[in-house]
DNA sequence: CGACAATACGGAACATGGTTCCGTATCACA
DNA sequence: TGTGATACGGAACCATGTTCCGTATTGTCG
């Protein structure tokens, strides 16, 4: 309300208020590291108390830093996230064929979803949405709505897809459950992305 | 042990021991009707004490009727599942090209996934196979596979994906979250079927 | 330096959901 | 009708995410 006195209204976007506690910083790092290693060796499922044990502090800390599970879950991932953006404006950049850019991208970010077992699961808000989470589709359509568009300007892709619906088929493959070597999700993803550069959009789609 | 003494061991698979219990097999029809009806309503995460109560019985017969949560679901939909079969064999009989065949086949198949919401999340163990159940699996998978055969021997197929992972990846596809409408299960499935018709398997696959 | 308020912490407690247990009620059969 | 087998009900248990709140720590100001 008062307009003036002490400026600290509109947080805006600066990284935080002002000095942060010490404890709060260190806490927030330790708890990164710490949910790094869990998810690590336990799956992005581990429960959020032996986070907070193997970090050495209590849940409520966790929650603290981390309204909600998903977010430091995305917190985590979130530099390679990032790295995959970043592939793709270079794949972009690069003047080969964009298909084979897309080709190349989708096989990385694949292999990132992979990589860590079960991260493509993350909920966002309640198990409303399956599959990827807001923030990964948020900075990863973008970059894919690009390279798709090229591909479609330089004749190599037919369908009608969209970035939105490509990312979350792609995550939705990734999402696969145990060890189960008669399921490959590279391969379908491969699968995927032949059927969309050969598929005619029919009536209805 | 003892190798006579009232016969009663090796159960094989005779249907029922005996003159199975009116009120119990009252309460299995009840429950699977309740079931169906709060699956409609809620979706199948509708928790297993709603379905108990809507049935007007204790959990502890919803679970001696059917030792998982997720036994009570396929029993829900197993004549669904059947129905799938029978229309692929039927398709296999009918003379014509065999790769529409598979995708009639596997349009029913999605639609039926996506007309229940979230049916394809069913999961078999714990936590681990995500994606459809072991049920489903087994019975879809033999069908699938002799359509996918009968359109390779056709030549209108060069793909050598497999009926497992073909049904496991049409299943996650079918896997959304929310009513989200930029998201069609259905398309989805139909790329993924073109990419089946034209992908060439490369090295490594 | 010492007090005070803001900030952060820990972890018990709550909510929800699957699953198990066991005392009691009901049924089949003699 | 008596009796053992079968089934039932629902409290209790376990695991998880999340909230709450009393206590501890930290930064700042006098």
């Amino acid at each position: 309300m008062v307009p003036y006195h002490k400026e600290e209204s509109v947080p805006s976007d600066d990284t935080q208020s002002r000095t942060r506690r010490v404890d709060a910083r260190r806490n927030e790092k330790t708890l990164l590291d710490a949910a790094a290693r869990v998810f690590a060796d336990q799956g992005i499922d581990a429960p959020v108390r032996q986070i907070a044990a193997e970090a050495g502090v209590g849940v409520g800390t966790v929650y603290r830093h981390f309204p909600q599970r998903s977010d430091l879950v995305i917190a985590v991932y979130r530099h390679q996230v990032d790295a995959c953006v970043d592939l793709g404006e270079r794949l972009l950049r690069r003047g080969s064929s964009p298909l084979a850019a897309l080709e190349e991208w989708v096989d990385a970010f694949v292999d990132f979803l992979v990589t860590k077992h079960g991260l493509a699961s993350v909920n966002g808000g309640q198990a409303d949405e399956g599959g990827l989470h807001a923030y990964f589709l948020d900075h990863l359509v973008p970059v894919c709505e690009r390279l798709l568009e090229a591909a479609r300007e330089a004749g190599e892709i037919s369908t009608d897809i969209g970035a939105y619906e490509l990312m979350r088929g792609i995550g939705n493959l990734c999402l696969f459950g145990g060890d189960d070597t008669r399921y490959d999700a590279r391969k379908l993803s491969h699968v995927l992305l032949a059927g969309v550069v050969s598929h005619r959009a029919a009536d209805g789609e």
